[in-house]
DNA sequence: GCCACCGGTGGC
DNA sequence: GCCACCGGTGGC
């Protein structure tokens, strides 16, 4: 059962943004029944149903919360395009606590990592792990106070559609004997590495 | 082998 | 000097 959920990110931050970006451009969730994708106008909203998509499937009527009379008769409103990238999101993320960003950037083609989560506070501290996360929370009582604890957060990344985009490992494959033709890999200066 | 975490640094 | 971005790795 494929997870429901799909985000579509733009490769370049929106230009002369003054404060960063989501890499995130369009939230899109698969209705349960006839699978077409439906955009979702908002991030939030997108958080909301993302929350409770295991309780709360989501199907095409849904939509009608924003558009009326939408059901799975209409088409799909998505396409995959070529100047997106398509990641898949981990389901049951919760909802980012009101005054709280919970940002997404994407990292350049070819890297060890498709993208990064982090979470920017009221008072614009950007925190890139749990752990600096719960310190902040520590040194910050009031959020607690307010229910904003720790379990409310996740860095779970989402996962990029194109396999290709990251893992390219700029580390040499040990290439005993038998990898002869395995593909196309330019072998100018790559340090030779020994064993597994 | 994977990935959460964080140190380093290049570009501003 | 700052910080967005990336690589490396320790712990599982």
């Amino acid at each position: 059962m494929p997870v429901s959920l799909i985000m579509a990110v733009q490769q370049e931050p929106k230009m002369s943004a003054k404060q960063v970006w989501d890499s995130v451009e369009h939230y899109t969730v698969r209705c349960t029944k006839c699978s077409k994708w439906r955009l979702i106008p908002t991030k939030e909203k997108y958080e909301q149903i993302r929350e409770k998509i295991e309780e709360e499937p989501f199907q095409c009527e849904s939509a009608r919360e924003w558009r009326q009379n939408i059901s799975c008769n209409d088409q799909t409103d998505v396409k995959q395009d070529d100047n997106l990238q398509w990641a898949m999101d981990k389901p049951s993320i919760p909802r980012t606590p009101s005054g709280w960003q919970r940002i997404i950037r994407l990292r350049a083609k070819g890297g060890t990592k498709f993208a990064d989560v982090y979470y920017v506070s009221p008072s614009n501290k950007r925190m890139r792990s749990k752990v600096e996360l719960e310190r902040y929370l520590a040194e910050n009582p009031s959020y607690q106070e307010e229910g904003v604890v720790a379990s409310r957060f996740s860095f779970q990344s989402p996962v990029a559609l194109d396999a290709d985009y990251a893992n390219a490992k700029r580390r040499a494959v040990s290439a005993p004997e038998d990898t002869s033709a395995n593909h196309t890999q330019k072998d100018e200066a790559i340090p030779k590495v020994i064993g597994v």
